[in-house]
RNA sequence: GGCGCAUUCGUCUAGCGGCCUAGGACACCUCCCUCUCAAGGAGGAGACCACCGGUUCGAAUCCGGUAUGCGCUACCA
């Protein structure tokens, strides 16, 4: 096959792009940039009742987050105008009347409650449910009393009654259906647009895809459109169908297992290119060994040979420690860009400091390495930012023998800073570690005190390096309203 | 219920007949480093390769069956 690779992404405006979703549109991105063919994106929005305002928009910002550029499509146009198929009804509606004319297709009058009351029939006798075809062989003078009713109806694809439909998934091999197990599928709806059935198949035969890569759901519905191909003449596409992606109750993910909206992630402060890579082995592998990989590099490996065929579970603690792994990749200067978002809106309402390039630029180096995403960065370094600490007053007693020892320690430790010639984290750690012999405290007591006081909280970056970023005034008040707050304390 | 797909450590996976007494990663545990927390380094535990048959000199790898899971079974995609 030596045609140029086209692929699509084809999702409906119907909510937030799901991570699974966009799974799938990463893979049939890295396989258009890798065979340097075209990535289309084609909006489906054939469902007039679910399509939502806002949903379009979620779809191109999640790509373009991900860096997941298209050839053809919204925004991007292409030879193959529109990308909507709510402008393309009426190419559906011809396909389908082509169809209707060679008696491929035909009208169906059946209401929706006689197709319910006919299911639920089914069911309770323990049949498959199924469509019965009662308008397939409608006589002409019965059809003309309905269309005189003014019954709209719908078209129906005429699948054989026999043989077998057999087909090729490019991961899983030779897949076949009995037709008799498949039933005459609505093509157009009575509102006249059509079903994704025969949407997909047309579009994707006039935009001239050359590979299918969806999810593992369509593969049941695969066999109708290859029938539907067949009978419009057209040369199916190459099929592959990926593995879907679970919660980790092993149910298709959703919002029940917390963050599944790709935008989501954007806010919670992960990096675009963690994602991507996060993303692209659930379901793939380069080798046995190799997990990090830039886009790239992706984009030079990626093979559909190595997309494995089982559903994947999402792993968070995994998409942690790779975000965090490019956090600590990220050069200073771009990290201090990306969480001062964060840090603005992560922080209350209470008063703080001013947040500035130069003072974020200092506390950068103390929380790289400790922190996963932009927001826990956020979180981890918000005592630089708020004016008052909270916090309980017990909690400066962590690791301290009496609450005598920590006030009397904490006002030694004080005047020393107050008085020392030079507020740098070598001077304040040539000033403590003695102090703390002389107090009789090992060192890990006297710092976690001050580290208490200073910060509000027992983990954080270096001691010293952090007094240095905080400056002496700020120091000297915090250990000031520690000192209060330990006066006011029982005795221990 | 019918049809289809899948089944290797808790999780993501490597493995496409002998290199596997099954490799890597996350998480977990221990130790080192260390002012706390991380990061980093060194180890460890963790999979009778779902089960049962078969093919073969030899099977996680091929075939059949069973079980389990998931998907589809709409005038939703």
């Amino acid at each position: 096959m030596n045609q140029t690779i086209r692929v699509r992404y084809a999702p409906s405006p119907t909510g937030l792009p799901h991570v699974g979703n966009i799974r799938t549109a990463l893979f049939n991105w890295l396989f258009a940039r890798h065979n340097k063919g075209k990535f289309i994106l084609r909006i489906e929005d054939t469902d007039v009742a679910r399509t939502q305002p806002g949903a379009l928009e979620s779809i191109m910002d999640s790509l373009r987050w991900l860096g997941l550029d298209w050839d053809e499509g919204p925004e991007a146009g292409g030879p193959y105008s529109p990308y909507f198929q709510s402008q393309r009804l009426g190419i559906y509606r011809s396909i389908a009347e082509k169809l209707i004319a060679a008696g491929q297709a035909y009208h169906c009058f059946c209401s929706p409650e006689r197709l319910q009351a006919m299911r639920e029939e089914q069911t309770k006798r323990k049949e498959p449910p199924r469509y019965d075809r009662h308008c397939r062989d409608l006589p002409a003078a019965e059809v003309a009393r309905l269309r005189g009713e003014g019954v709209v109806p719908v078209v129906r694809f005429n699948i054989p009654l026999e043989g077998r439909t057999v087909f090729k998934d490019l991961l899983r091999g030779e897949v076949s259906f009995e037709n008799s197990t498949l039933d005459d599928l609505v093509l157009l709806k009575s509102d006249g647009y059509p079903t994704y059935h025969l949407a997909n198949v047309t579009d994707d035969h006039l935009m001239e895809i050359s590979h299918v890569l969806r999810a593992d759901e369509w593969l049941s519905s695969t066999p109708r459109h290859v029938l539907l191909y067949d009978a419009l003449g057209f040369q199916p596409p190459v099929f592959a169908h990926l593995p879907i992606i679970l919660g980790p109750d092993r149910a298709k993910l959703s919002k029940r297992h917390g963050a599944t909206a790709v935008t989501e992630f954007k806010e919670q402060g992960y990096l675009p290119e963690a994602m991507v890579n996060f993303l692209s082995l659930l379901g793939w592998s380069l080798d046995e060994k190799t997990e990090l990989m830039s886009r790239e590099e992706l984009v030079a490996n990626f093979s559909l040979e190595r997309v494995s065929r089982t559903a994947a579970i999402f792993n968070l603690e995994k998409l942690n420690w790779m975000n965090g792994v490019y956090m600590r990749k990220l050069r200073p200067q771009d990290l201090c860009e990306k969480v001062m978002p964060f840090i603005e809106s992560g922080l209350g309402p209470e008063p703080k400091c001013p947040v500035s390039d130069e003072y974020v630029s200092q506390i950068t180096p103390l929380v790289q390495d400790r922190a996963r995403t932009l927001r826990e960065f956020a979180e981890f370094s918000d005592f630089f930012f708020y004016e008052d600490l909270k916090y309980e007053a017990g909690m400066l007693l962590k690791g301290v023998k009496s609450r005598d020892t920590a006030l009397h320690a904490l006002q030694t430790a004080r005047q020393a800073i107050a008085e020392l010639p030079r507020f740098d984290a070598t001077s304040l750690e040539c000033l403590f570690r003695p102090l703390a012999a002389e107090l009789g405290l090992k060192p890990g007591e006297f710092f976690g005190l001050t580290r208490g006081a200073v910060t509000g909280k027992t983990a954080t970056p270096p001691l010293f390096e952090t007094m240095a970023v905080l400056g002496r005034e700020r120091c000297l008040k915090r250990i000031d309203v520690a000192v209060k707050n330990l006066s006011v304390l029982k005795p221990s």
